[in-house]
DNA sequence: AGTTAAAATGACAACGCTGTCAATGCTCTA
DNA sequence: TAGAGCATTGACAGCGTTGTCATTTTAACT
């Protein structure tokens, strides 16, 4: 019942060891041989055992995903694409979720590493941008990739995966400004989350570029969630307020959602009175009405990417991956609560 | 850096095993030994090596949790919960995302067995409702625990979680009804899945409590999706319908959104016109407008009983948990997208 | 106190693999 | 064709636990 690297050894007539190096594609085997320890691998349907491999070896099959994001979509996006690249690579993918406030996060930290030798950690925003879990990791010396917001070509070329918001929110503003708006609005996400500083640079940027004034006013420090979009539309739409702003960017979908939900209370009309554009393009931007023009992010792809790029690492020279995609930037899906000014 | 039990033996006085006895909670243990150990483990700040527990040991220490749902936030919460449970106890979570219509789930799924020795499996609908799977698994020998739509006391009360739809959906219409309606528009999710037929017989449950004629053309066959929603909305409240619907209950969060949705492309008010109604509540149920009364089911808690089940099982009869909950009643939430037939 | 059974503990192999290092096979040169 | 030198392969120990079984300690009796 239980096929071991000793039944594929004798079967092809090898040693143990020499199954070993084909499996794990260490160079130095003939071609001959890796063809025949191959055939019997498939002929016993052969999987090596990875708890055994693991402790056997210096580094372990198995990496960590951490998150600390209260959206679902997101959340399951990222796992499955590290998960997909897991099963190819024969991986093993060890979930943890956990909040920063937590104070004992850095136990919990070092308990799972302990627990389960890891040979990386994948790390998601918001966590990817705090210094003192990187630190942490630098110390314990543990690998790990980060996927962030910002532009490329910074610092870590090779332990980052860039999300260029910067960019993604420059187009969508430049979208609204192309419809005739002047007056936009900008409701924000968390102040701590580095996509928000660089969704409302790209914001701001592409109205300087437009000869459009920046205006403070205009800008509501939001909390990405649901509620915090309402709010933002009300304090923009207020009525003694003479902004005369006719169209919002959500820092994320959610908030747009909110937004729209705060202009319905208030009677407006989307996209007719006021257009209203989200961010990250999650399922629900296509479930409200009107369904939301916003920026795509393909999380799966990210996340694969950020899987291989820490197999590099984690495998170190041997089997390199060269196509890794290190940057990305979300592009524009125009929908129905985007539209002209009148 | 590494302390392994040799390590906590050697502080404790004892001998390794004696050390393995007691972070297994074996019996035959004196307390005082058993507390000597701790002390050690806790002054050395001792972590069981996961690879090597599952290597030598019989039963191992992974469980895996397997889904094919496209509902993020569902699965989001099953895993939750599933991994709190995890924690505590040490085991480690392997995740199994899978698509029924794979040709190759049964090999793919073999070979995740294969990979890591599990423990155990914990199935959430619809693959929870594949006696395919079952057979499989039995076949195997592996455990596993399912989370069903049903109502308790059926067949292997040990092996399942059950929710009882039947009793929510009875409820939720019985609510409906209490407010005045009588033509209640239903829209069902995919006929596959048994949360369909437990619900939609609830439904027909309480009309008949309640003296109500049942009517076939009231149902609409819809996919669980948002799109069905708006789809069968648009069916039930067709113009040349002589129905006179004045409310619906939706089978999900999603397809009441998609009717809301409908609705108000045929500016029908909501809830003056037309109650509608949800299930599950889903964070969105709150992000609709107006936001959407449904039923509550608690599926962190849910997967965390159904992680229990497993483990029970997984460690024999030593260390039983006696008070897991095997039934579960999704509780009414009614908020604005329901009210009095006027 | 002496015997016996039961409870508590320990010694050691084994789990399935990888790392190390030694042994063998092969190619190329002179 | 011998020898050097590299490519390929193999023998064996060891990773950190648990299972088995032997041994010691304790408790419970005469």
């Amino acid at each position: 019942m239980k096929v071991t690297i000793n039944d594929v050894a004798k079967l092809a007539g090898v040693s143990m060891k020499t199954v070993s190096r084909v499996i794990n594609k260490e160079p130095s085997v003939r071609k001959k041989t890796f063809d025949v320890v191959m055939e019997a691998v498939n002929e016993l349907n052969y999987q090596p055992n990875l708890a055994a491999r693991n402790l056997a070896g210096t580094s372990s099959f198995t990496i960590g995903l951490v998150y600390d994001n209260p959206n679902a979509y997101y959340v399951i996006d990222m796992q499955n694409g590290v998960l997909s690249r897991c099963k190819d690579e024969g991986y093993e993918l060890v979930i943890h979720p956990c909040s920063y406030s937590e104070a004992n996060m850095e136990h919990d930290f070092k308990t799972m590493i302990k627990r389960s030798r890891l040979a990386g950690l994948v790390l998601t925003p918001p966590l990817s941008e705090q210094s003192s879990i990187t630190n942490l990791l630098d110390e314990l010396n543990i690998h790990y990739v980060r996927v962030l917001s910002g532009r490329p070509n910074e610092e870590d070329q090779d332990t980052c995966i860039y999300v260029n918001d910067f960019k993604a929110a420059y187009e969508i503003t430049t979208h609204l400004l192309k419809h005739g708006h002047k007056n936009i609005g900008f409701i924000c996400g968390d102040k701590e989350h580095k996509s928000t500083s660089e969704r409302l640079e790209g914001y701001k940027a592409a109205l300087a570029d437009h000869n459009t004034q920046t205006n403070d006013a205009f800008i509501y420090d939001g909390k990405y969630s649901f509620e915090s979009g309402v709010e933002g539309a009300q304090a923009l739409l207020a009525d003694d307020n003479k902004l005369a702003i006719t169209a919002i960017l959500g820092g994320n979908d959610e908030m747009a959602a909110g937004a729209l939900f705060a202009s319905r209370l208030m009677g407006i009309k989307i996209p007719e009175q006021l257009s209203i554009t989200g961010f990250e393009n999650s399922p629900f931007s296509r479930q409200t009405w009107p369904k939301l023009t916003t920026a795509h992010q393909e999380n799966d792809v990210i996340s694969q990417h950020a899987a291989r790029l820490l197999f590099t690492k984690t495998r170190g020279a041997r089997n390199q991956d060269k196509d890794i995609i290190t940057s990305f930037t979300p592009s524009i899906v125009v929908r129905d609560s985007s539209g002209p000014k009148l």
